[in-house]
RNA sequence: GGUCUCAUGGCCGAGCGGUUAGGCACCGGUCUGCAAAACCGUCUACAGCAGUUCGAAUCUGCUUGAGACCUCCA
């Protein structure tokens, strides 16, 4: 595996280039991706992000690094609002359910649990929250107080960019220069607090009404949004690490007050890689609660979405995600959600078809070639797509050697066993479907099937598609295949 | 308005100077009592206009269109 670690090519945000990964320690990965603020149920759109650092992450440990992947929980919230003005999202929400913000907070938090097991994300090794972290906030804002580049202002700290802009590159992420968003500045409730327009709250003063309040050297409080993930990346993967995710969206500010932030108080940015996500569309459009055009991952399971016909598995989404590169915008739509539904179903037939498999003395094409081309795709900054083609590749050879017109070498079938799995199931995170047979409806199956099969064989045609048409009325579709009927 | 990204065959979606990506649909075939399913094969597109090059979907310029960020957002 230390080979293909070699191999590994990211495309890191801050250069606008791929480029080799080199940990910071060989063999071990820091990964800190931002995850969810907790004031509502997370969107499909959101889903997006963490399943493709799922997927990101389920490739490293492939690999053989030893990953700490770190993503947060935001249960403190502070935020501007299109008015200028802080709101407290959680605060909000908890209001208007008549709850307390941490009632909210867990709300929530169980629900995204649940659903990370539906859409089978592998757990974070660590998931530590805002509200937890307070004294660590407290302390980098003191930190960056001490080294000149935060000032405080009527019980509020905020980050003095211009000073900073003396010593580092503020924009160096995000490729914004200042004196052009100067001209775009809005009448901000806060500006008469602001030294300059683009400075940002480091603390804020609590509001009268505000439901969760900090003691802080400044007063009571709450921290500023960006604080909470330097504060917390640092204390787990320390003052630099190696991968920092997140959302396209969260580019500018977010990450670029974090680097900001962490070269204010450390000297240093934070991550050596950052990589972005991009948004999942509805209608070519960005999904958004403020757009309105959002459903829930759990809409889709069971069909309530209103947008499509039908329901699909976790699988079948998680699928149709992976044929799509993580840094390309995707498109929801239904004629590309049953087209990924059929492909699965095409890739997972092939899987069980390898099973079946019989070696012959030697492989009649390259299946070391085949199983590196896996490697290659994903070596290249994780490509997905180019993967699932692959995989498709070997679909099509797997069943060409069922058919007997290629044929395969009994170390090469056991390879192309491993490796299928592995990226299938380990890497892709595709989940084997509970076979059809394991349920209660089996063994009644299996005798109205064989009746069938009677009526078949003394070609009594009206009572065999009697039973067929019977069934499929009942949602059941009976397959006449080679090797007997089968049902699903 | 500023910054940036993208425009690929019926649909989704790779591609980063020379090779049919792949999936779905369509069509042809195999199989089948019929159908469905399954499998095999076929389908050669890159918004427009100029330019660079022996050669461009891939590079450059312009035009048109779409989107993201600049305010919370994954």
């Amino acid at each position: 595996m230390k080979a293909q670690q070699d191999q590994l090519v990211i495309y890191n945000s801050l250069k606008g280039e791929k480029e080799p990964f080199v940990p910071l320690v060989e063999g071990k990965v820091g990964m800190y991706v931002c995850g969810p603020t907790l004031y509502s149920e997370p969107h499909m759109g959101n889903m997006r992000t963490f399943i493709n650092f799922d997927l990101i992450y389920r490739y490293l440990l492939h690999l053989g690094f030893s990953v700490k992947y770190v993503r947060n929980i935001t249960d403190a919230g502070h935020i501007t609002n299109s008015a200028g003005q802080e709101v407290d999202s959680i605060g909000v929400a908890a209001k208007a359910e008549q709850l307390q913000s941490l009632e909210i907070v867990y709300k929530y938090a169980v629900k995204f649990q649940e659903l990370q097991r539906i859409y089978n994300l592998l757990p974070p090794s660590i998931e530590p929250t805002a509200t937890q972290h307070i004294q660590e906030q407290i302390e980098i804002i003191e930190q960056i107080l001490t080294n000149g580049y935060a000032y405080e202002a009527n019980g509020s700290v905020y980050f003095d960019t211009r000073r900073y802009m003396q010593d580092y590159h503020y924009g160096i992420l995000s490729g914004r220069k200042v004196d052009e968003l100067e001209n775009e500045t809005r009448t901000l409730n806060a500006q008469d607090e602001k030294r300059f327009f683009a400075d940002f709250a480091l603390w804020k003063k609590a509001n009268p009404d505000d439901m969760q309040i900090w003691r802080s050297p400044w007063g009571n409080g709450n921290p500023g949004w960006h604080i909470e993930c330097t504060a917390m990346s640092t204390k787990y993967l320390g003052k630099q690490f190696d991968i920092h995710g997140g959302g396209m969206d969260l580019k500018f500010p977010h990450h670029e007050d974090e680097i900001a932030q962490s070269c204010g108080s450390f000297g240093c940015n934070p991550a050596r890689y950052w990589m972005h996500a991009n948004m999942l569309n509805v209608n070519g459009q960005k999904m958004s609660k403020s757009f309105g055009n959002y459903f829930l991952p759990k809409q889709i399971l069971d069909g309530s979405t209103g947008l499509f016909e039908k329901s699909y598995t976790a699988n079948v989404v998680r699928f149709f995600m992976m044929q799509a590169h993580y840094r390309s915008n995707l498109d929801f739509t239904q004629d590309a959600l049953n087209a990924a539904e059929k492909g699965l179903s095409k890739l997972t037939d092939a899987i069980a078809t390898l099973e079946r498999l019989e070696a012959k003395a030697a492989s009649s094409f390259d299946v070391t070639a085949l199983v590196q081309s896996f490697y290659k795709a994903m070596n290249d900054d994780f490509n997905a797509p180019i993967l699932v083609a692959n995989l498709f590749e070997a679909t099509r050879l797997i069943n060409l050697v069922n058919d007997g017109k290629e044929q395969i070498a009994a170390a090469d079938l056991a390879l192309l066993k491993e490796k299928m799995a592995v990226f299938v199931y380990d890497v892709l995170g595709l989940q084997k479907e509970a076979a059809g047979s394991e349920s209660r409806l089996a063994p009644v199956m299996e005798l109205v099937l064989d009746l069938r099969g009677q009526a078949r064989t003394n070609k009594d045609w009206t009572t065999s598609d009697q039973i067929r048409d019977g069934l499929a009325n009942a949602g059941i579709v009976v397959k006449d295949g080679k090797e007997g009927t089968t049902w699903s």
